[in-house]
DNA sequence: AAAAATTATCGTAATATTGCGATATAACTT
DNA sequence: AAGTTATATCGCAATATTACGATAATTTTT
């Protein structure tokens, strides 16, 4: 069917699962990686790095604005994109509580 | 064209995608919850708690496995799965990699 | 040995994602 | 105003993902 069902997880599950979703693609890792390397917000400097057409790129930017990940003000002519902050610790938290959880499991079975 | 271009993107930056997109879906966040929240590995449960059928949750589990998130070990006729916790760490590694370098960015600027 | 239980796999249908060229939009530059 | 630059959107084709019923494979139970 290709949709994916989401009565039956909770509102947080799915939540978690769309954050995580927006991650799950190399040129959005790379986005990342590069607002993180040049250390501000970034125009568009991607086109000329990352291996996809603009269009492309246009998409993956706009994937990870909307899951919240990075943010983006208009800057004249061009587009100030950089990570949001609030976010990237919503995550670091999810996974940390995994880890916390995992750590008071009682035996390591398998 | 659905094929995710890989080519032109860093080892790591495919690698932490392919971890990410395992992430990425409501049916594997539960998986791992519930196998957090019983505090042990899992046999198969599962069919009885999520909203999917067990061909679902089969193929769910094989590409949480597939990512090195779950291992499952063969116990007697049923299976026992439970968290990669080196795995796990990693991701942690990653967030708190990004968490770190955006701590250092200069200046706020959206 | 037959039946039951547990899990994986196959085949298939529906939908989503990815990628790109072409085009649109908007703001700056001259 | 015309051209240039930066970004978004549309439309499309190719491939991937999701979900499930049916079935297979394996082990346990009876």
């Amino acid at each position: 069917m290709g949709i994916t069902k989401t009565t039956g997880f909770t509102q947080v599950q799915n939540k978690n699962a769309l954050l995580f979703k927006a991650l799950g693609h190399p040129a959005r890792i790379a986005i990342i990686d590069h607002i993180l390397s040049v250390k501000t917000c970034i125009c568009s400097d991607l086109v000329d790095i990352l291996p996809l057409s603009q269009a492309t790129i246009s998409q993956h930017l706009r994937e990870l604005k909307e899951a919240g990940i990075i943010q983006g003000t208009i800057e004249g002519n061009s587009i100030c994109y950089c990570l949001n902050t609030e976010l990237m610790l919503e995550i670091k938290q999810i996974i940390d509580t995994y880890i916390l959880l995992n750590r008071s499991n009682q035996t390591p079975c398998c």
